[in-house]
DNA sequence: TGCCGCAATAATAGCGCTACGATCAATTTT
DNA sequence: AAAATTGATCGTAGCGCTATTATTGCGGCA
């Protein structure tokens, strides 16, 4: 029994030189039982339309007997593109990331489409990593949060051809499609509705405005919104942590210490507002009747609460099923940058708290 | 101007067959820039001690110059392994996974290892799906949440030579290593806290248990606890809708229907609990005096509700940086399954609720 | 009758990189 | 002084698949 090394010829003995790992079953396999060429399996597997009806079927038995499992790195190299969507978002802690996410994850995957998830914390300067890392997988699109990058980070994107889609704000310039809303609207629409209230002394709680930048536009749009109304006042309380309700808690106390008149609040999220709501309860400060409080993103808790909170609802999800619809189609059409801006809106939720 | 296409020779014009897309800038240009072959290039990006200062220091210049981004699918394709770990939990909405998977991601990338992420929905078939997927991108590592799946799960994994972490969860044996605690034994800790507190009439209020087993574990082994102790009684209380405040308050309701005596309640986690606890403000119940509550999870209101809410930590962090951490080392030695199981127990915080 | 068009399938050349040896100089050992 | 060891680098054959072109068989039409 030979080893079929060097079967060649007897003239100059092949070294035997090189060996390599593999993986156990390849389409070559698959092609071999299903009696077609591998160029039909492949065919199959992409285009099923393309091929007849008997091949298809003993290539699926084929497949089915081996339980062949393609090799994505193998067809992303020679196609020059993925099967992988790279979504950046600040942190899946985040509910709203979250949501959204999970969104995208469910969509994607019906079309097989995997998501590699990558969390910024908040800086640009790691956004840009990952941006970087995203593309050395050739994705079949990118998907960031908010619209501001650093300079780097966009023109990596503009001179890749990957599809680039930025979630959850609207208002400057996308890089190419943008699914989201305007958070300065979310903030005027608060005061607006505090206004209605009859609640003239406001306060906006905000966590982390530095790093949070749709928080502190949202905390901008109530400011101006507010101060448009003759006789009402409005300010901007904040704590550079992140969101909590321990956070909303101690802004409360800080705001009744200086601003005591204090009627309406408008808070960073809802986690927050839920901080007011149990500092309130603590205090005897009664909500709605001495005081209003509106939040914002409507989590699992707020509708429950006592009282029930008052938000706006940015629907998250909406966000994560607009951004794959528009990752899939631009993937299907395959063709250039495509600018689409898609508003998803928010709904103020009128509940007890205010 | 030719187009330098055939400059070769006269005698046979090559048909210029060919053509195929490409990346810009490749690990060829890189070397060819810096004076060396490809295969030091390589080296240097993989194992940059094995290279000489004065070659390292061209092969930087050359791919800041070239702003070189390496090709990760051409890499994992020879090197038969991607840098890729492919998470695979029942939903980052849930805190819980989210806290993990962030903490994941922020450690794997330091390694530059980027995470895959999939949701399985409490769907064993769901699953199964992912780790297929999964598998076809040939991951450095396979996270799983749970020790219970699918046969074929469990069979795709083992005839594979990949890592796989299961987290969340001890109890039956791993398919190799396993990172979590044991969620029986959360149960108890709770029973035996309220039996401490002098609570004699026990209750568990359980969401969807039917799917989150874990959670079912805690039940039950609150219960057996419970009933070990003489003149104690425990029952179950349950929804089939996923844990939330408001699934909360409507359990609380029913117990105080079905079991008026009741005066300790251990809950599903602390969604649940924040529910009992607005419900029972809005019944007049007083939290401890009339009845405890003890939660599961401290998120990150719980320590500043009103009252505050005892709670057992499971320091979901812990989990993920163990998972890491085992899934680097697994790496580094690059060898055979390890059968590893580390416990991260978990902290029972005896709060204002009970 | 012969040619064209079409559908289905096959042959082939890489995609960009890594791992395996081989090479080559500079030491160190005998 | 010759042999053996070491450290740094190079040459190259694939990894498993897709995209492109080439080929085949078949009915329709001039």
């Amino acid at each position: 029994m030979q080893t079929g090394k060097t079967v060649e010829s007897g003239r100059s003995v092949k070294p035997t030189r090189k060996r390599r790992k593999m993986q156990s079953v390849t389409m070559m396999d698959v092609a071999a039982r299903a009696q077609v060429s591998p160029s039909t399996v492949s065919l199959y597997l992409r285009k099923p339309d393309a091929v007849s009806v008997s091949a298809s079927e003993s290539i699926a038995k084929a497949i089915q007997a081996l339980s062949y499992v393609p090799n994505l790195m193998a067809g992303g190299l020679a196609a020059a593109s993925s099967r992988a969507v790279s979504i950046i978002v600040p942190s899946v802690r985040n509910a709203f990331f979250a949501e959204t996410v999970a969104t995208m994850q469910a969509e994607l995957g019906k079309q097989r489409l995997q998501v590699l998830l990558g969390h910024t914390e908040y800086s640009e300067r790691e956004e840009e990593n990952l941006v970087r890392m995203a593309l050395s997988w050739a994705p079949a699109a990118i998907v960031l949060t908010g619209l501001s990058h650093s300079n780097a980070t966009r023109k990596l994107l503009q001179e890749s051809r990957v599809p680039v889609v930025e979630i959850w704000e609207l208002g400057s310039e996308p890089i190419e499609m943008a699914v989201g809303f305007h958070h300065e609207q979310v903030g005027r629409s608060a005061a607006a509705h505090l206004v209605q209230r009859h609640r003239r002394n406001l306060v906006f709680l905000g966590a982390r405005l530095q790093e949070d930048r749709r928080a502190a536009h949202r905390a901008e749009g109530f400011i101006e919104e507010a101060r448009k109304v003759a006789g009402v006042t409005a300010e901007i309380i904040q704590h550079p942590a992140p969101s909590s309700a321990e956070v909303g808690a101690m802004l409360l106390g800080e705001t009744m210490r200086k601003f005591p008149q204090v009627d309406g609040i408008a808070c960073s999220n809802d986690h927050v507002a839920l901080g007011v709501i149990f500092e309130c309860q603590r205090l005897g400060i009664e909500i709605p009747g001495r005081l209003s409080v509106v939040g914002f993103g409507d989590l699992s808790f707020s509708a429950a609460s006592n009282p029930s909170l008052s938000t706006i609802r940015p629907s998250g999800d909406l966000i994560g099923t607009e951004a794959a619809r528009l990752i899939l189609e631009r993937i299907a059409h395959g063709g250039e940058r495509t600018p689409t801006i898609i508003d998803t809106r928010f709904t103020l939720l009128h509940r007890q708290s205010s």
